[in-house]
DNA sequence: AAGTGGTCTAGACCACTTT
DNA sequence: AAGTGGTCTAGACCACTTC
């Protein structure tokens, strides 16, 4: 006979599951692109059957936290696989060409959060945070500029030696080396007049239109760690979205 | 005993299954708010057992094309409940406030499709399309300008005054009196200097930074039913997106 | 009480991958 | 041959809605 739990906090097994699974996904228990255990193996970890794991492994799967591979096992999601990393990357060329984006890092200093910023991160007010300044260029033509934030406390260590030797996405840096995945984002766009710092940076004009994109994202748990401004370019890009 | 499926047809079960499903979706069998038959009665009707329609089924309201409600049945996903309504609606107040705009049409045109339209609509060339033009204003200040073309077959009868008349979404219109219901659309998004029809029906300078939005709608089985063009002014509201 | 979808189990067999 | 995830079935019971 178990204990019963208390009031309020019923759930089915399967969502239990997951919930475990997800907990040690978020310690690290299996890493970014390794096998977890097979489905035979958690079923008897967590004393349930079967079908229940698959359904717990089916609904992360739908998340994008982990991927089945027929005949071969389930792997931890990682951002050093294709199909992680474009998710993330929604600027697309009008012709479909695949792109292929140079990062140069302008800036990488460690600042005391500004209120807005540090509200986001779920931070203390004036707790230490690293703001990241980027340009993406695609064969020498500037196409975005980027500002982003992030807490002081996950990106011990970083500077813009890491940032700038490291080859392919950032968020794969991220990942391997400071143990932060991100898996979700939330975006908000609007078109704005080139100024400042973006219109330098870019190499345009002021008043030049451009797509403001902010983005908040979120690691395991619905954690934030990240806030980033960016600035494109869209003569030739387009930003893609589907509605489904 | 059956015949056997040719070669290179073998798929899942369910998925045929989902694929019946949808046939029936659209050839009107079961309409818009109604519900469909019971999973007990669609599994003696396809032969299979309930555990099978159950996966079809899901696939199908993890597609938005079927809403399920416990204890009271399946029903058949409409543009007159609010779910269905947002997922094509993007632009969102800054403070977060749900939004109401006023449509008013500027136009409603038959006209021969140009090149582009009756490619992405996979119409002949010349064929006749519907062109329509509206304006969105959210408490008398323009917020959007429209032009949207259809394909003029599916939408005959449609004219200046059934849009303005109709109150809600233009998509339940559409579903409800033209028997056709978008499932899905793609958007390519970018930043433009506002010009010519977009500007004077904005009221804004020449030269203002919009959104343009470029969407193409879909119904059952992928079939492309709309283009749209957009010129959203985002002073106070974005284009909301979640990346996951 | 009866009907609906939601959960959980157990077992069989299939498709794919590796040894 | 052995191990993985993928499909399909059958049956039990639960939660919610309606009558």
């Amino acid at each position: 006979m178990s204990s019963l739990p208390a009031i309020a906090t019923f759930q089915p097994l399967y969502q239990q599951i997951k919930a475990l699974i997800t907990e040690a996904l978020r310690a690290g228990e299996w890493r970014p692109g390794q096998a977890i255990p097979s489905e035979v193996e958690l079923a008897a970890r967590f004393g349930v059957s079967q079908g229940t794991v698959r359904k717990a492994v089916d609904a992360l799967a739908a998340e994008h936290l982990l991927l089945r591979r027929q005949g071969k096992g389930t792997y931890v999601a990682s951002h050093h696989e294709a199909p992680a990393a474009f998710r993330f990357l929604r600027i697309v060329a009008d012709d479909g060409t695949p792109i292929e984006m140079d990062s140069t890092v302008l800036a990488c200093r460690r600042l005391r959060a500004p209120g807005e910023v540090a509200r986001a991160l779920e931070q203390r007010t004036g707790e230490q945070a690293v703001q990241v300044q980027r340009r993406l260029s695609i064969g020498g033509r500037p196409l975005v500029f980027e500002e982003l934030w992030l807490p002081g406390s996950r990106f011990r260590g970083l500077s813009a030696e890491r940032l700038a030797d490291y080859k392919g996405p950032m968020y794969a840096l991220f990942e391997a080396e400071f143990d932060t995945r991100m898996i979700r984002a939330s975006e908000r766009l609007r078109s704005v007049a080139a100024e400042g710092a973006a219109a330098s940076a870019l190499g345009v004009a002021r008043g030049t239109p451009l797509l403001l994109v902010d983005r908040r994202s979120y690691t395991y748990q619905d954690r934030p760690v990240e806030v980033r401004r960016g600035w494109y370019l869209t003569r030739g890009h387009h930003y893609a979205d589907e509605l489904s």
